[in-house]
DNA sequence: ATTTAATTGTGGGGATATTCACATTTTTTA
DNA sequence: TAAAAAATGTGAATATCCCCACAATTAAAT
């Protein structure tokens, strides 16, 4: 299932393209050492909840959904992101072990990081420690937001939301693949499957979109951005 | 209702005494020029969201409550937590803006602090670098949990982790005031006053609690427990 | 002390969303 | 290609929780 490059030069490593980071040769060597470039297929779990931190995850493309186990025995789909990104890094400064999993929805590449490295970058780049408390900041500002949204909205615009957000941000078309299954829609916007198929029935009657599976056309963009708004 | 105390020295700043930091006495001068100390009155707001990031605040003592105007116009509580601690880090990081406001739940001290100040220090010292991430990645691991647990939970078990919460890490004792009205405690676990009530009157009829008020006392915290895991 | 405002309690109707049961379709595996 | 498994669609019954209206109590202001 996985393919492992040895040696991985990570000359032309994602890391060092994205800009934020702007890490110069050496650092993006101290980066790389010990570092591993594994694919991982749509579907298979790249950061599992429970497991020991030992590596900094670099997702280099992709879609990935970070989700974890509730209270309740049930999975919940906390963020859904495209590389390049880091992804696990919360769990690395907080815990000895992974609150939560990183699963592909595509095929994926991901670098798999020794921490120590990382570690000694936000050490002794100050600039580096900047960008990754910056980094972390946004995420703590946009996941209250997406919380409180997510519990004050109706299920309809929190549905609304998610097809605008892979439109617009996932996909950049009005015309995608949803990259999930209903189960999987149900535990992102916080329902079952059964509901997300009522919602999608209706918004189809409605001629806002237009389903076919997972494939999705956004006919009336601006009805879905007022269902999402109004709540 | 304000009481500005000039020229702080700074000398027994809880930020000094509080271990994790563990700055010396010049990296506390740093920290501390231009800094004012401000008393407020329970109820009265620290940060207002919406205004812009100028400071770092630094609760000394008192009780505070996160809190932020979502999608529906309805206010909504993240969090409550207690000093000493450091609040609105996060957005001064992230945005020019505060996305959430900061209001005092009892009396509270709490010292301005001038971001350059701060920055500096996060700069130039690798530790408080470090402990400023691993603060901000505890944060964010915690409210995913949060969240989650919100969300898939029924009112019932949010209140009696509520209740829990206030009970062994706010108030540490099973006899305490709710430091809420019925329409913030209703915001904080996402839900209506009415509903509220009519818990609380549940939990009485059950006897897992003593309520006058706003003073409440744990009879049963075992069955409270179970309450908040069985969802 | 008196008035005013804010907070809290209570009940019932109604809306949203869940659960369950079963049919159907699609995908995966053998 | 056939069989098995997974995913999806649909309707009805049910549950949880919200919204509304009004009463009662407590706190704040004059």
């Amino acid at each position: 299932m996985r393919e492992i490059i040895k040696n991985n030069p990570c000359k032309d490593c994602a890391v060092k393209s994205s800009t934020v980071y702007n890490l110069d040769n050496e650092e993006l060597d101290v980066l790389c050492n010990n570092s591993t470039e594994i694919q991982f297929q749509k579907g298979e779990r790249i950061i599992k909840q429970g497991t020991f931190t030992q590596n900094i995850v670099f997702v280099k493309s992709g879609i990935v959904k970070m989700h974890l186990t509730g209270p309740i025995h049930k999975d919940e789909i906390l963020k859904i992101s495209k590389g390049p990104l880091f992804v696990g890094v919360p769990d690395v400064f907080a815990n000895k072990v992974h609150s939560y999993s990183v699963t592909a929805l595509s095929d994926t590449t991901a670098c798999f990081i020794d921490f120590s490295g990382y570690k000694y970058l936000v050490q002794n780049n100050g600039k580096f420690a900047l960008e990754l408390i910056k980094t972390l900041s946004e995420n703590i500002v946009t996941h209250y937001q997406r919380c409180v949204s997510k519990m004050q909205k109706q299920l309809t615009a929190t549905f609304a939301e998610a097809l605008l957000y892979f439109s617009e941000y996932i996909f950049e078309s009005d015309e995608f693949q949803i990259p999930l299954t209903r189960v999987e829609f149900g535990e992102y916007i916080g329902t079952t499957r059964e509901t997300v198929t009522k919602i999608i029935s209706d918004f189809t009657k409605d001629k806002i979109i237009e389903v076919n599976g997972k494939h999705v056309r956004i006919l009336n963009k601006d009805i879905l951005q007022k269902i999402s708004n109004v709540g």
